[in-house]
DNA sequence: TTGGCTGCAAATATTTTGCACTGGC
DNA sequence: GCCAGTGCAAAATATTTGCAGCCAA
């Protein structure tokens, strides 16, 4: 069982838990989302569906986002300028780091959130139930590019 | 002198450095950005600039907030959803707190962040140059309304 | 004086929605 | 068979742009 599966077994599950039904459509953008790391755009997801269901609509990709965001299924990662991303490998809050030249996204190990949020709880009375912690800047193989 | 005084001197320095223009549409734009704690939308400037000048456009307003923020002298902090809202007061990256009952946004202090910025350069050779960190919960305003 | 700025409207981009048909359960 | 889900197009929202006239420097 590879940690893919796995992802996309519980987003199956939280359908049916909610008695939401399994449109191939729906399991097509299901399995693009389980097994992206480039954390897609809708306009990508919608792309590759397409391959195998061609007659799919965009608004039914983000239907299905939409859904599967209201669910806690995947995390959304927007920007203000253009389409968001989503990451369906791991749904919860965690910080990512961006390229602004490449655009790629990373998903870089840091702990200390946690401690953060504990303590802003502790100053402010805030009941925190969400964050979102996003560092910009140019990646290794972008600035080798751009030096040579 | 106050802070504000300050902060709207700031601006136009900025702007004469450069080259731009004084209008008084803009003058206007700049004294509301200088003068708002509540992280107003681009909506809300120019709901208050036209008491001032009835005939501006919310293009021009559009124009001036992009403009001020290609100098650096506003934060844009932008959701997915809807409009963006803009720091005049404090344009450099710092953390907010977001209700998600009332949309207040509050600034508060937190240190730790410029650590992290350098544990992550160390660690995946990224030449951070921005980030941007927010928490969103309930505050404790809205949290006694609700349970009154 | 003059070229950047404004204001209007139209264009653009993204996401949502209405509705008749279809197919999962 | 029922009704949620789909697909199409139109609508809604947010922001940008073209251009003629105007005004800050």
């Amino acid at each position: 069982m590879t940690v893919t599966q796995t992802r996309l077994d519980e987003m199956v599950t939280a359908l049916k838990a909610r008695a939401f039904r399994l449109t191939p459509q729906r399991i097509a953008v299901l399995k693009i989302l389980a097994d992206s790391e480039e954390h897609p755009t809708v306009e990508q997801i919608y792309e590759q569906v397409i391959t195998d269901f061609p007659t799919t609509s965009l608004a039914t990709v983000y239907k299905t986002v939409t859904l599967l965001k209201q669910l806690g299924q995947i995390l959304e990662i927007g920007f203000g300028d253009s389409g968001s991303r989503y990451d369906g490998i791991r749904p919860e809050p965690h910080p990512h780091l961006i390229c602004l030249d490449c655009d790629k996204i990373l998903d870089p190990k840091l702990a200390s959130i946690d401690q953060m949020t504990a303590q802003l709880t502790q100053d402010t009375g805030f009941q925190i139930t969400n964050h979102r912690l996003d560092f910009f800047g140019i990646c290794p193989e972008c600035r080798l590019r751009k030096s040579a």
